[in-house]
DNA sequence: TCCTCATATCGTCAGCCCGG
DNA sequence: CCGGGCTGACGATATGAGGA
């Protein structure tokens, strides 16, 4: 684990007396590591940009033409490959098909505004297996299994009919029962969580690059700091040359 | 081969920040 | 004000190195 500069400066206090309020606010003062990389970036050539996600977003045609970069991929037990990318885009590649093309995107209803002409993932809660099932169009579920490190998605045929407890579709308007309430409920949770992991791989691949970054800087400035000190020898023999 | 330790990686929670 | 994103902190697990 990477120690944080306020814990390694909290161990040298002899009180007690920063309480963990103010260090919290100190550390959540803290810009993001994308911030602070763009701005080493603009102080000096060199230093890599951190690209804005949102960019990426805007340089991808709304009809998803290009692959965006997945999040995670999956292998399905019919040798599909299901990629979850940010933003809750859901994209189903068969193989076979030449890499981009053969792409299906979808998006998952409940990850906000759709782009125009996407199509509606209805997302279902968990079934009685234990499993989570994104229901596909064409007749197809994409299910994930509940248990395990990884999880795990697989296509499938929908069985007869919708294993008990699983909701259409629905909308926060359409809840009634209690156990309605409690599957929206868990559902929202398990998409919390899936967004959180998300976002915590991003925020640490992040912080690795933001570390690397002020690794080679400081490679960098040393090499200056050398190239200075002889410069600064040079000079001063120039200008006081020995009389021995 | 087994055990221990250090380190890395991951998922989750909590809390802050920011845009709408 | 609220919802969602970001990130520090923490615990669990995986992995590799070194010694008995």
């Amino acid at each position: 684990m990477v120690a944080t500069i306020a814990e390694t400066d909290e161990s040298a206090e002899s009180e007690d007396v920063i309480d963990s309020h103010k260090r919290r606010e100190i550390l959540s003062r803290r810009p993001s590591y994308r911030k602070i990389l763009n701005e080493l970036s603009s102080d000096g050539p060199g230093v890599p940009k951190i690209e804005e996600e949102k960019s990426e977003e805007e340089r991808t045609p709304p009809h998803i033409a290009t692959m965006a970069v997945p999040t995670s991929i999956y292998q399905t037990s019919t040798g599909q490959y299901i990629a979850i990318a940010q933003g809750g885009t859901i994209q189903i590649s068969n193989p076979g098909s030449d890499g981009v093309q053969g792409l299906q995107a979808l998006t998952m209803t409940n990850s906000g505004a759709p782009p125009p002409g996407a199509t509606i993932v209805q997302y279902a809660a968990q079934s009685a297996d234990g499993t989570q099932q994104f229901f596909v169009p064409g007749s197809q579920v994409v299910v994930q299994a509940a248990t395990g490190d990884m999880p795990t998605y697989q296509i499938r045929a929908p069985t007869t009919a919708l294993p008990q407890g699983v909701v259409m579709a629905a909308s926060p308007g359409s809840l009634h029962s209690p156990q309605q309430l409690a599957e929206e409920a868990t559902r929202k949770r398990e998409l919390r969580l899936m967004k959180n992991r998300e976002a915590a791989k991003e925020c640490r691949r992040r912080k690795k690059e933001y570390v690397k970054c002020l690794e080679s800087r400081v490679a960098v400035l040393e090499v200056q700091n050398k190239k200075l000190i002889e410069e600064l020898e040079t000079l001063k023999d120039i200008c006081s040359p020995k009389t021995d």
